[in-house]
DNA sequence: TACTCGCACTAGAGCGCGCTAGTAGAGCGC
DNA sequence: GCGCTCTACTAGCGCGCTCTAGTGCGAGTA
């Protein structure tokens, strides 16, 4: 920077204005700074500008770096984020880096503000953070906490998925739960208000489960099982999300089980690889776009108030009617 | 810092010395300075430590969010990186989010060292950046720049591939580009090459695409299209990566074409998905840990000795054989 | 005793910027 | 001519840390 101020016949000041754009510079010798800057070759260095400023004008993401929802969810956070003004750092989790170190990563790059993707953190770990930084969780619900939360209607979303599936005619409707995944709880709540509703609370059924492929393809396995020894199949499941749905198809398409004609599955996301497989997963739609715009938004007025109570945004999923529901299966004599 | 020295009564130069863990300081005062530390809530500033240290030790990692095989290289990247003292920052191309805009991110964040996944910028620019931080590419060569080079042996990964559906059977195999995607020219070579070899010179075709599941959509409407106007469907395909592979796999499974049954499709890189697809991809395997940590050794080893002529590393591809292909359907009266 | 050596620790410069307070000079009204 | 404002520019401190070149001191050596 010195050294373009020389060359250029100004201060170092004057230099600083420029790249930062501000009024108090001539026209003619802005050119000249921007021109001199470019031949030698010279770039604000972030580090020192967040230094000197006190402020680092970024945002952190931390997000399941298999997790092809989240992927979705990134890709509408940078255009916000940018939009506002703002940085934005990625930090993934994997099976072998957890959320400590991919958040501790982020704010010792001096993010002021983090966004958690479906985190599993305590709701009283997410409160240290929220004092922190400015948080906000995608997803996971923390009750008392100093965090803004962001997600959808997992009610209403799974409703519809079940109002549409008892409508098709299916009454054995499985549910795969996910486990610790983020709005599992309020899923399985909803499924079993559902299946009371339709008068099913004899049918009722939830799988332990996760998040994951894998979990898909194990329910898929104990569901084969119990076939083979003679039980029925449900007719339907509802998994804990669109992930679960793709491992569960897989396993029973493998074993010759068709779907929809044998038995449907409902998913929960639309992810942007639900709609790929080869016969379009049904599924419940989040707004990716919609969510990210929602938590890039609070993020940042948490920064510029630091004030602000704890605000959540919920917003209203939708069902996706693709390939994988159809009428159920008619019933042999049990 | 200093409030942290005073408290514990000794100097900011020792307390530095007990953050960072070197010697020079006394096994009592060192526990003091860290409870001290940890009561007032003091968290070394990373951007400060940049700035006076000169150095970052950080690598930043481009890549394609919506590309599933990057986010296994990125689970592969963390470890090696971790291990070698790296720290990791991501940052994402999107549809609305270029690759220059990405790249910026990571030197305004100060990374010394930059690992291009699927790269699509000229090697000119790629030499450029090479001149500007320690890079490589994964993927996409780049001649004459200064980057370091990771990739598969495209052209093997081909060659199993074709073989494999030679085997089976199949004649008729067409291959979806990969366009400007890293590594289509090779397997495009390659194919056409397997077809001479095997003597199906006059078979040869390639359709031009992309990377994406959009890019297998459109293949597979065209063939559709095709078939509806009377010309026979080909036999196999070869398609530009899994993703492309997926795609194309949708489009003619709900169109009622039976895989592998009336036409197998073989994919390239075995994401994480492919084996989780309902019948399972038959792909060619690139080993996403192996080539991550190439990639972060490369990245490494030029930063400590800049004088480093550009190396290139090549790793075997593998085929995995999987539901997507079977034996070629009986050839109809043409 | 006088010396060196190693250990625990400190002073203070400097990393590359942003920012506040200020100056010099041009233009204007009276 | 004076004071005033406005624009274009500068001086220099400080952000939170690292690092070099020390200081002081007790133990070991000649």
């Amino acid at each position: 920077m010195a050294d373009v101020a020389e060359k250029a016949g100004v201060s170092r000041a004057l230099v600083s204005i420029v790249f930062r754009d501000l009024p108090g510079a001539g026209r003619e010798t802005r050119e000249r700074v921007l021109r001199v800057a470019d031949e030698i070759g010279y770039r604000p260095d972030n580090a020192a500008r967040l230094l000197a400023r006190g402020r680092s004008r970024t945002l952190g993401v931390m997000f399941i770096v298999h997790q092809t929802f989240h992927t979705d969810l990134i890709a509408g956070i940078y255009p916000e984020a940018e939009r506002l003004g703002y940085d934005v750092l990625l930090s993934g989790t994997t099976p072998g880096r957890g959320e400590d170190k991919a958040i501790e990563a982020l704010l010792g790059h001096r993010c002021e503000g983090l966004i958690l993707l479906a985190p599993d953190a305590e709701p009283s770990r997410l409160d240290r953070l929220g004092h922190r930084a400015a948080t906000v969780s995608v997803g996971r619900r923390a009750p008392g906490a100093h965090v803004d939360f962001v997600h959808s209607a997992e009610g209403k979303g799974v409703r519809q998925a079940m109002d549409h599936l008892v409508e098709l005619g299916h009454r054995r409707i499985v549910h795969i739960d996910g486990g610790r995944g983020p709005g599992s709880a309020e899923r399985r709540r909803a499924y079993r208000a559902a299946m009371r509703r339709h008068g099913l609370t004899d049918e009722q059924r939830v799988v332990p489960g996760a998040h994951t492929e894998e979990s898909g393809i194990e329910t898929g396995r104990l569901l084969l099982a119990e076939r083979d020894r003679g039980l029925p199949l449900p007719t339907a499941v509802l998994a804990g999300n669109d992930r679960c749905a793709m491992g569960l198809l897989m396993t029973l398409t493998r074993a010759g089980v068709e779907v929809p004609r044998d038995l449907s599955v409902v998913g929960y996301d639309d992810s942007h690889l639900s709609h790929l497989m080869p016969i379009g997963l049904t599924t419940v739609r989040q707004d990716a776009v919609l969510l990210a715009e929602h938590a890039v938004r609070f993020a940042v007025e948490r920064l510029e108030n630091p004030e602000l109570p704890p605000r959540e945004a919920v917003l209203d999923p939708k069902l996706v009617v693709r390939g994988t529901s159809g009428p159920a299966p008619e019933e042999p004599a049990r």
